[in-house]
RNA sequence: GCGGGCGUGGCGGAACUGGCAGACGCGCUGGACUUAGGAUCCAGUGGGAGCAUUCCCUUGGAGGUUCAAAUCCUCUCGCCCGCACCA
């Protein structure tokens, strides 16, 4: 008898299905489509673990939902725009897209070891310019949308990336990507007004219930909705003008003592100029425009106000209030205009100490106790009831915020509003391996849209990279110069590139049609396979990534060339790979990587430890021992397969059915059952995985049972069946080479998935635990559905429990039914 | 500070709506087969007491609800993640 031999068999069968095209989709309205999808990779060069967790993930789902008889969809493809190919092109001197190039080809050999059952001709390739033509497009729809806008602000800069980055890309202050300290730089630069569709965004959370929901409130945090209002207050000095200030406390604005504007608000120069504190206030705001970000808005950093000797007036009570300008209030946010109630809010509190403003108390506490201006040692940011407030006084505090705003709106002095902390998406790069922005200047005509007929604005591919210059756009002539669509005199092309997000934002649309050369997408096929119903990824891309793709869906939604205004149906955010309690990496010395898996135990064998560690969406800590372990289990399936097949084909199967064969096809059933719910409702691979094992066991228990040669063909033959279609979506190429030995036709991957017969699963006996008082006290044997009062007589006929009922009075009986009995006594 | 999650054997993890805690796997112990085993097979394996029938304890900790709690409630400790001068 051969043994298991994993490299021959995946060999075999990967060679296979290749020839036969195995894993290609196509439309078909007979059938119900179910779109399964995993976040395509960067092509770095090589697969790593979480890689393979998550193509394992994705390829359970789409083998067992093909058996379900589901017409799916399971496209692959490469995110392949990006700095790190440049940055390889630079060190390798090799031009980007042959990098890029060679690493897909690799990490698709790759992958294919891995037996995923992937339909590559739909393979996309953002860099590739049949591909980036239709991100331009899509770029050009916005802008004619008036989506995409050009602006001159303040934005995040990464000096080793040499580039701009959006407020996303950012996390504490780090780039995303190389964790050096974000600069602020004023740039002209091309932004996405993804705050148009803030609401929306917020609001279609609700109807992903399918989605993680630590995902939607991360989502829901990053779009940051406060509900307040806009209050304006006019300038002493100019009548005409007027200050706007958001505020989610309209309830306190009699305690305003108080205004301070961000330094770049505009109308900080008018206030002061001319004044003798313009040069004073003027540096300042200069000064603070060159802080980072991060050091302005820092905690710890010290609140710096400046007064610019003018003063506004509060609307609701006509009083006077000095206008500083102050470094913390931040201009992207709100209306760049903060109200100072230093009495009912921490950071305006601290500011008011340190310039020595008054404070005013106007929310007193319900406990009784009487704040004042005196007394007060800290803000007082809870509920109450209003205090100094003119008419309001006595009001609740919660209700005063109502009563306040339509006050002033029946004045014309404000409204309700709500404000968002998401900002528009900056999307210019300064780097070369992009898509190009379709954009050209042009003296006489101004800004123009490259025309939809001359895309792609294709990306110079004879370049020459040297470590000296940051790759740009910039530096080629023959892409810079050009003419002009609209004048045809001479102009210049926009040399910044789109930020890659951008390419994915909108791939899984065109899996559907990779082909299609007159849209970005075939609106038919879209219509057919979206939206994708089961999403895989890692959360690192719960806002980034997931919230960008919403927002180009709902574009495309609005702009009538999709049917779903929101893309993943289903979400499942896999946890990271660990070994030994620490993230993979070289400098540890802790890396495993799928090829030495592959090659020392078999793809299988990865694949099952991979989804038997753990479930899915929680973290996984690698363990070779394991992985071991798994690998003797498909050891166990292929002998037991190769010997059972032995006796099958000779004299074996003679045996009448009996109680043994019974528990077989119980254990085959129940299996069938647990593997089918654990793997379509809920994920949990694991427990699936688990309970094939358990399968497993029982039939070596069957053959252990019954005398050798004797054991019940029909049964064992059919237990054998089911159980390799159960192992099939996890370890597919052992099941495959089973399927054959099992003497059956085609591929085992085209099979029914079984259903189990719940008939197969009664049972006549069950044991059932007597309980005294809540204590398990001993097991009785009877028939199933046994009745109460036969339950409690058996009971009490076994020695130990009529002993310890003995002279007991019994208070109550529990009985759940083929369960247990809950005799309680006292 | 705000928001969210997680704490179960030596380890990874099971336990659907409260109903036998510890499935399955790893590791460990003993045995079988072997020249040998780090191969394979069989048996055992939460902790403690006892020759034993058996008993007691155990899901981070403390209370509570209940006939019955890993599961529900209150408080508390520890770890992890996201956001954070957002007005």
């Amino acid at each position: 008898m051969t043994t298991y031999n994993a490299t021959r068999i995946e060999e075999k069968w990967q060679k296979l299905w290749e020839e036969q095209d195995s894993y290609r989709s196509q439309r078909d309205s007979s059938k119900t489509k179910y779109y399964v999808l995993e976040m395509f990779p960067y092509p770095s060069g090589k697969l790593h673990m979480g890689h393979m967790r998550v193509y394992s993930i994705g390829d359970v789902l789409a083998r067992y939902l093909r058996m379900r008889d589901y017409n799916v969809i399971h496209p692959m493809g490469w995110d392949a725009f990006g700095l790190p190919a440049e940055n390889a092109a630079i060190e390798n001197n090799v031009n980007p897209a042959e990098w890029t190039a060679r690493n897909i080809e690799h990490m698709k050999k790759q992958q294919n070891r891995l037996g995923v059952s992937y339909d590559w001709h739909r393979e996309v390739n953002t860099s590739a310019p049949d591909y980036y033509r239709w991100s331009q497009w899509l770029f050009l729809l916005m802008y004619k949308q008036g989506l995409a806008y050009k602006k001159q602000s303040n934005v995040n800069w990464c000096e080793t990336c040499a580039t701009v980055l959006a407020n996303e890309q950012v996390e504490k202050g780090l780039c995303w990507r190389c964790s050096t300290v974000v600069e602020n730089r004023d740039l002209e630069q091309w932004f996405l007004r993804i705050t148009d569709y803030a609401q929306r965004l917020l609001n279609d959370l609700d109807q992903l219930p399918g989605w993680p929901e630590r995902v939607k409130l991360m989502q829901q945090n990053w779009i940051g909705r406060s509900e307040g209002a806009d209050i304006a207050f006019q300038l002493k000095d100019f009548p005409e003008e007027e200050i706007r200030t958001f505020t989610t406390r309209p309830d306190t604005l009699f305690g305003v003592t108080y205004m301070v504007l961000a330094p770049e608000h505009p109308l900080v120069k008018p206030l002061v100029e001319g004044t003798e504190r313009e040069q004073e206030v003027m540096d300042f705001v200069a000064r603070t425009r060159q802080e980072s970000e991060i050091d302005r808005t820092s905690e710890e950093a010290p609140k710096i106000g400046l007064f610019t000797g003018r003063s506004a007036i509060n609307p609701v009570n006509r009083e006077e209030v000095p206008i500083l300008v102050g470094n913390y209030v931040l201009m992207a946010y709100g209306t760049g205009a903060v109200m100072g109630v230093p009495a009912h809010d921490h950071r305006d509190f601290e500011f008011a100490k340190k310039y020595s403003l008054p404070i005013r108390v106007v929310i007193q506490p319900r406990d009784g106790q009487e704040l004042s201006e005196e007394t007060i040692t800290e803000a007082y940011v809870d509920e109450g009831y209003m205090f100094n407030s003119g008419l309001f006084n006595g009001t609740d505090s919660r209700e005063g915020i109502k009563k306040v705003t339509e006050y002033l709106e029946a004045r014309d002095l404000g409204q309700f509003r709500g404000t968002y902390r998401i900002r528009d998406w900056l999307i210019s790069r300064q780097r070369y391996w992009g898509a190009p922005i379709p954009i050209i200047y042009c003296d006489q005509c101004g800004t123009v849209p490259v025309p939809e007929s001359d895309l792609p604005v294709e990306l110079p591919l004879e370049v020459e990279l040297s470590g000296n210059q940051v790759p740009s756009l910039a530096h080629y002539d023959d892409f810079v110069n050009t003419k002009c669509p609209e004048c045809g005199g001479a102009a210049t092309r926009e040399t910044d590139t789109m930020d890659t997000f951008i390419c994915s934002s909108w791939y899984f649309l065109r899996f559907t049609s990779p082909n299609c050369d007159y849209a970005p997408f075939d609106t038919d096929d879209a219509g057919y396979w979206m939206p994708v119903d089961q999403y895989i990824g890692g959360i690192e891309h719960a806002i980034l990534h997931l919230l960008y793709a919403r927002f180009f869906t709902k574009v495309l939604y609005d702009a009538g060339m999709l049917k779903v205004n929101e893309p993943f149906k289903r979400l499942l955010a896999q946890g990271m790979v660990y070994k030994d309690g620490a993230k993979m990496s070289k400098s540890k010395g802790n890396v495993v990587t799928p090829d030495e898996i592959v090659e020392r135990f078999g793809a299988d064998t990865g694949r099952l430890f991979i989804l038997f560690a753990s479930p899915p969406e929680k973290d996984l800590d690698w363990n070779d021992q394991g992985v071991e372990g798994c690998h003797r289990f498909l050891r166990r399936v292929y002998r037991l397969v190769a010997e059972s097949t032995g006796e099958i084909g000779v004299e074996a199967g003679t045996a009448e059915k009996g109680e043994h064969e019974a528990e077989l096809q119980r254990s085959l059933h129940g299996a069938i059952k647990k593997v089918s719910v654990d793997i379509e409702e809920r994920f949990n691979f694991n427990t699936a995985i688990s309970a094939i094992m358990e399968l497993v066991n029982s039939i070596y228990a069957y053959r252990q049972a019954v005398e050798k040669d004797n054991c019940n063909r029909e049964v064992l033959e059919e237990t054998l069946e089911k159980m390799v279609i159960l192992l099939a979506p996890f370890a597919p190429h052992l099941a495959e080479e089973a399927w054959e030995m099992l003497g059956r036709e085609g591929s085992v991957h085209r099979q029914h998935w079984p259903a189990y017969d719940p008939d197969m699963l009664e049972v006549d006996q069950v044991e059932v635990v007597i309980q005294i008082n809540g204590k398990v006290r001993g097991r009785i044997t009877v028939p199933t559905d046994c009745p109460e009062d036969r339950l409690l007589e058996e009971a009490r006929s076994s020695d130990r429990i009529g002993e310890l009922l003995d002279g007991k009075e019994i208070v109550k009986i529990i009985t759940v039914p083929n369960k247990l009995v809950n005799i309680v006594s006292r």
